[in-house]
DNA sequence: TTGTATGCGTTATCAC
DNA sequence: GTGATAACGCATACAA
């Protein structure tokens, strides 16, 4: 029972004896169209089921109202709902996503940049995956006409839009507030230093111990924590020093704090009297994790509209000149759980 | 730094003084072109940084070489799995994604639908919501000549290609390790009755009953407890009754399964050897939680590209003829975790 | 093997 | 307000 050929223009303007232009024209809403007539087409085009072709709108129209997107993975929380706040501000708008996976590696998230590009998409936007510095193929979506957004993990150098987080005063808070609860020794997990994002946050808790006069133990720095595995492995090490840390904060990402809580756990030392602990995203499983992990929540959902308005508001402000990096800055906020929540009643 | 105009063929033919054909046929690699030239076209191309035009490529041939997708919510692990095994299977055939989410909204669901017509994808994806009983949207998709596939939460009534689990099968084993677990009143948390998967499931647990010759206990089987919220209140009436269950089969999802076990938790009953638990679907956090939870995995990403695959099968077999419906159903498997474990030496 | 001509379904630019 | 027509970029039937 299929209908092999869909509706078109031609099909409506023929069967009401006018002009496809016309057509065109009422169904774009144009108000050089006679009321009378205009009601008409609307009528027989719902009567004939007729359906827009995409394709061909925008081809002619010269773009494909759609957005690729670049995430490391689609399937951690904080990237998920960026997507969907993207979603919900595009989806109004008519604008379509295309949704690709680099899986942290610079070698598929090159393929997928090239596919977006393939597919001629209107923008793109990304955060970039931890391996790699060359962003040649970043400077190539440019290259090629496609406006660039990063978001979260962003390549300093790259003048392109820009969505971010205050990392810096995020750490600040977060370490600044395990001090208050009475940990002393807090050890950090830092992420990939190429990575702005990791170096900020590596610098608010830095900034934590100077406000506070706690002296700076390298040995409790840890580099390239950023996974449940390195954390794990990393608090193997750091629980095992002569003078083993009293808190953890996994500034990378909830994963590296979770790995932290299970070695914890295994080694039968109780978070958070013996250990305090603090990731980073506000992944949905911090929460029902024993004990809860205090971490950031970045308004994931927030800042994926934001990247989508950003957006639109540069297609309606741009003539011909070029675009001028912008930089937006959402701060996040402190979500305190259970697990860094040593001197408090307030433990669930 | 823009090139305002992208490089098409014209452009290339022109530079090398031949026809636009050919170089069209060079760039689809056409046997019927001098390989010298074919050899030049495709270098020429490269250094004018050419890149189809999909659009144009795509409306001359007839097909948009999309795939679109909707699922209630794409941050649940086993949709972002099946989507990736999907996306996996379609990124070597050339064909895009686009995914929607219904969030479990029939009437969201239907605007999806809509939008995925309009893009003239070429075929359709879904897992249906739970709410609503009425799929005159998803026959309106096979209307408009769409492909429609089906993947775990099915429309019976609806002849389409379909790739679903054996839930029966499954719901049977997991009910049946739990009772030679030594639990002996084991509640039933089951999903809107209306799908067929549920129904199915509840089936594989009645069966499991009778196989051992335990009674089956109305008061034990809850309707609607799909989400956590839903399993929570489930699980508080049911630990109130006179005589409790000794064991719960979230049925529905590990979410209503996690929602068992924050009530339980709090109640203070031991998991596993005051009350089993056992979830559906293997999502990541079912591992991480205190004790982990039991459940039933059912190959999202392989079952992905089962879908993925079905598809692309289909398109190469089908010449005028209709489509014959045909269902392709993969057999879960019962992940046993410490939530169940409670006559063993296995506990983690 | 190569070139010419046409159409995919729209929208934009003209005339009228 | 309406209609004819060109053009978006590509792929293909046909001719050469």
């Amino acid at each position: 029972m299929k209908n092999k050929k869909r509706t078109t223009i031609y099909d409506i303007a023929e069967k009401l004896n006018i002009a496809a232009s016309s057509v065109s024209r009422a169904l774009n809403n144009s108000n050089h169209v006679n009321d009378a007539t205009k009601k008409l087409i609307l009528k027989t085009a719902a009567e004939l089921n007729y359906k827009r072709n995409i394709l061909a709108s925008n081809l002619r129209k010269g773009k494909s109202k759609t957005i690729g997107i670049v995430v490391p993975f689609i399937n951690q929380n904080f990237f998920s709902n960026v997507i969907a706040g993207i979603e919900e501000a595009s989806y109004q708008k008519g604008y379509n996503l295309i949704i690709c996976q680099s899986n942290e590696l610079q070698s598929k998230e090159i393929k997928c940049i090239n596919t977006l590009i393939n597919q001629h998409v209107d923008c793109i936007v990304i955060s970039v995956s931890v391996d790699g510095s060359d962003y040649s193929h970043l400077q190539n979506v440019i290259d090629n006409g496609i406006e660039l957004i990063q978001f979260d993990r962003v390549a300093d150098e790259l003048e392109t839009l820009k969505v971010i987080n205050d990392n810096e005063q995020a750490s600040l808070e977060a370490v600044s507030h395990m001090i208050e609860q009475g940990y002393k020794r807090i050890a950090l997990l830092e992420g990939p230093q190429n990575l702005s994002i990791f170096r900020q946050r590596k610098t608010g808790y830095l900034n934590a111990l100077k406000k506070y006069n706690l002296p700076i133990i390298d040995e409790l720095i840890i580099e390239n924590a950023w996974t449940k595995e390195l954390g794990a492995n990393a608090t193997r090490r750091l629980l095992n020093l002569p003078e083993p840390p009293d808190a953890i904060f996994a500034s990378t990402s909830d994963f590296s704090a979770l790995g932290v809580l299970e070695v914890a756990s295994a080694m039968g030392i109780k978070v958070p009297s013996e250990l305090g602990i603090c990731g980073y995203s506000n992944e949905a499983f911090t929460e029902i994790t024993s004990p809860s992990i205090t971490t950031i929540d970045q308004f994931s959902v927030y800042m994926g509209k934001t990247v989508a308005n950003l957006y639109f508001q540069e297609m309606e402000n741009k003539e011909e000149m070029d675009v001028i990096p912008k930089i937006i800055s959402i701060k996040p906020k402190l979500i305190v759980r259970s697990s860094t929540l040593k001197n408090s009643n307030l433990k669930k």
